[in-house]
Formats: structure tokens, sequence, C-alpha cells
DNA sequence: TACATCGTTCCAAATAATGGAACCGTCGGA
DNA sequence: TCCGACGGTTCCATTATTTGGAACGATGTA
């Protein structure tokens, strides 16, 4: 472990979530540093290129290197890119907050928004994150995955209550999920914030693997049962444009004349995966 | 100069652009590291959250988090959401590719951007780079630095030819600037790709600094001289209300009874810094 | 089976990081 | 104007870390 490179990745996390022009003393005090290393610490950031130093008060920002790297390693740039449209298009018909949520371990994370005219209680932000296991867009992903519970736990870990719905049973969470997958859209109802609803159903790729979910945030006021049942087929039929959008392989049909050597159980009207 | 979070920084960088997963050996070959070292560093990495390694292949890619930050450094991120559903109007009324744009040293950032339903010839990503003095959003950032033009010099080095057109004399570039400034709007007639022509304008913040630049790329083609100037109009008047969104003064009224102390000299239209 | 490739571990030698001290510039009272 | 406090920067002997070659084991290939 080079503790150096972990000192100085250490610095560079602070500083950008620090959202201000830090000093030299700001950093060796956040840190415990030295102040002489801090300063050299801060100077190789600036010589790599991933800090810049202010020329007249001397302090440190991250570099827009760290956000041309961002947008980078979102793989998805150009899945962004090909979403937009639906998401907007969505954004439109439902006049409710849109997400698109990528999975990252146990989290989500907020790759795109478009937001409200009519503003949601809970705020949301690009690069923002989320449990997976509270938010409707986590539960469709987590849902694609098809994970066994055992499988699904390890992932998860204990599951810590946000709000008084929050699921903490992980084989309600399983079987919930399992509902999910087949339904093709994931629900939350004020799991992750008391006033906010969600709905989610997730964007397959060409290969058939869940690449990302939409989402709609939806003040519970606006959530009433015939509304968000729409809300949730509007999503669907979204998701699976967008996935169509990917290279995704059309559902089975309607589902009837389906060859009978089909696995019959899990069988969702999803892009199919393993196969 | 820590050189070992140098070295750390480095690969970092190559595993993000490689954009494949990476394994240990190519991370030594093409960085001329030791297999061991390549080895420690990637571990480091993945300790600290700025990488993964796939279970089964052992290859690395960057995690999430490097995206995050990125995000996060656009301290812009809410520039971006207000500016939204301007550049959405604006795409639409235009029916070209829109982009916005920030300065970082003599080139531009990309940090938003909305495809024509037209495609243009030359690709642009979000995180991707262009010199300033080539394009327009980068000149309209430029002139709203009104730089004298030893600043332009020192800032910008040697202009290097893209295209014919590239303007590579920085007295001319320096003279068109404050005409841009003056007028409001940028151009850019094929000096960075051939076949694309492009318009820019400046977004100014309550403080009256320029901020971002909100531009559209057009084959020229569709850039006759009436059209041009039409979506010019646009193009300004969009950035105007854009820096409106973010609290900047309205420009000073019909410029008849300003009072006679300001300055005559580089009076532009937009909201004013520097005061 | 033999061979090649690659990830990983180990360790003594070589090197780089560390942090206290000192220096210098700036700012704000007294 | 002088003084003291503060903070950025430089220096350097001590210390701790990184380094890379060698070796091991696992996996895949001729």
């Amino acid at each position: 472990m080079d503790s150096t490179l972990a000192k100085g990745l250490t610095v560079l996390d602070w500083l950008v979530r620090e959202q201000r022009e830090c000093r030299v003393v700001d950093v060796a005090e956040a840190l415990g540093l030295a102040r002489s290393n801090a300063h050299r610490t801060l100077q190789t950031l600036v010589q790599c290129g991933w800090a810049v130093q202010s020329p007249m008060s001397s302090g440190y920002r991250p570099s827009m290197r760290v956000f041309e790297l961002g947008a980078l390693v979102e793989g998805a740039t150009d899945l962004k890119a090909s979403l937009r449209t639906h998401l907007d298009g969505l954004a439109r018909a439902s006049g409710e907050t849109i997400h698109l949520a990528v999975l990252d371990g146990a989290e989500i994370i907020y790759i795109d928004k478009f937001d409200s005219p009519m503003p949601v209680a809970a705020y949301s932000r690009i690069g923002g994150r989320a449990p997976a296991y509270c938010v409707a867009t986590g539960k469709a992903l987590l849902a694609a995955l098809q994970l066994e519970l055992a499988a699904l736990q390890a992932l998860l870990g204990p599951l810590r209550a946000h709000t008084p719905n929050t699921i903490t049973n992980s084989k309600l969470l399983h079987a919930e999920l399992v509902r999910t997958d087949k339904r093709g859209w994931a629900e939350n109802r004020e799991e992750w914030r008391i006033g906010v609803c969600g709905l989610g159903a997730p964007v397959f790729n060409a290969r058939g693997e869940p690449v990302a979910a939409i989402g709609m945030s939806v003040p519970t006021i606006r959530f009433a049962k015939a509304r968000a049942r729409a809300l949730a087929l509007q999503i669907k039929a979204c998701a699976l444009e967008a996935s169509m959008a990917l290279g995704a392989r059309a559902p089975l049909a309607t589902e009837s004349k389906v060859s009978s050597t089909q696995p019959s159980t899990k069988l969702s009207t999803h892009p199919r995966r393993k196969p």
C-alpha cells in the first residue's frame, strides 16, 4: 500500500468535496498533516494537473481535469447522450423529476437528471448517491441482477432504516425484487425520504446487461394509486425504448407463443440476459 | 514533488483514458513500471476506492468515485441544471447542436451538450476539450475576460493552425476578441474543423464574472450569412437569459442614458464586471 | 508433460517522504 | 512605524517507504 499515494488521493478527495478554495493550513489541519507535507502534496497535485493554485490568494482548487476524467469514466458518456431524448420526453409527459442512475456497489449514483417544474422535496444532484435498496432506481437495478438471497445480503450488508418505511428485512427485500423484476418496474414508497415516492425501471444494453435505471421522484401528494400506476407504465415503456436504442432485443412477444423450452420461472418482459 | 503520488495519478489517468479493463502487465508496460510496482499501485487505488478490480478477470477499471468527484468539481453542477432549460429551448428553436463550455487554461471543456437531430460532422463529447482560440465558445469566453494583448499571448502561447482558417496571429485574434466582446457573440468559421462553423456567447454569474459559454455547432452548409446572423442573435439572447437566471444584472439599458463616467472603450452589452 | 504467461508475495538495497525549524512576506493593530 | 501573528515556502538530517528482482503458484497452451 503506497501511503504517499493514499495521502495524495485523500487530499484530492477532500479538496474536491470542500467546494471552496483551500489553503495549505486548511488541508494540514483537516487531514492532520505537517504544513510542509500538505504543501508538497498540493504542489504535486498542481504539477500533475489535478489542482490549480490561485496566483493571488495562493489557495488551491481541484482542476477541470477531474471533471474531464469523470466524464470519461461514466463509460456511459454515450449512454447518457443516447438516453437524453427519452428522459426528456418522459419528463415532459409526466411533469415529474427524472433521473438516470447506475449501480456502484450497494449504492446508486445519479448520472443525469431532469428537474420537474414542480419541485420535489428531496434534493438530488448529478454525481449524488443513495442506498440502492431504498430508492426505485436502485431496486430496479438490483432486481435486474437477479441475485440469490445470500448474494443480495452479501452485497448490501445490514439494511439500515432511513425512514419508518425502509425495508430492513433482506428476505422481504429479496421477495420484492423478484416481483419487481417480473413486472418490470420498481417502486419506493417513502423508503428513503419522507414525502417522496419513486418509480424506476432498468435499461439493458445489447448484451442484455442492466446498465442503468430510469427513475422518477414524485411527492407523495401526487402519488395516488391510479396516477402511480399510470406513471409506472410510462417509465417501463420509456426504459424499454431506451434499451432498444442501445441495441437490446425486443421482449419476448406477447408471452403467448413463447417456446415451452423457456424456463417458466422469473420470466420477465425485458430483453433477456443469461441466455 | 511526491513521486509516488505522481506515479499513482499517472496510473489512474491512464486507466481512465484506456476505456477498458486493464491488467497489471498492461499498466506496467504502458508506463514502464516493474510488475510488482504496478500491482501495488493498482491495489492502493482499489483500497482507496478509486479503482475496482474485477473478481474474476482480476483486471482493473476506474471506479464511479472518479465520476462522482468530477460532477462535484464542475462547481457548476447547479449551473448546468439551471441552464439546461435554456439550452434545451435553444436546441429546439435552432435545430442545431448546442454546447455548454467552460474555460480551463487555454482550452475549453464541454460540460453539457444537446445533440442536433441533424448531426454535425465534428464529434464532441461531454468532458471533451478544444483550443479556446479556435472555437466559438472559447472565443466568447476569452473575449469576456477582456485581456490585454500581452496577457492573451501569455495565456495561449503560440497559435497553432488546425485548419487553413485558424487565426494564428495573436494581434488579429486580440482585435477580433475586442469586437466579439462588444457585439456579445463569437463566431468560428471552420477554424477548428473544416465543414463546421460555430457561434457562442458568454454567460455571467451574479458577480458579473464569465462562468461559461453557450455554443452552437453548425455545418458550413447551413451557415449562410442571413441564417448565421439570426442564430447569433438567438444565442446572444439565450446567453443573456441564462445570465439573468444566475442572478446577473440586466445590461445597461439602451446604452443611451449611461452616465458619462463609464469608460467609453470596450463597453459591451453584457452584465458588467470589473466595476 | 513441458512451457509460457501473469498475478502475487517477499525482501534487502536504494530512495524518497517526513516534520521540525527557519525564513520571508503580508496584514492588522498599538 | 514598529511589533507580533499568521501562513506560504524552503531546507535538511532522520526515518520510513518505495523499489524491483527473484521466486511461487495458478492458469492456460502447444
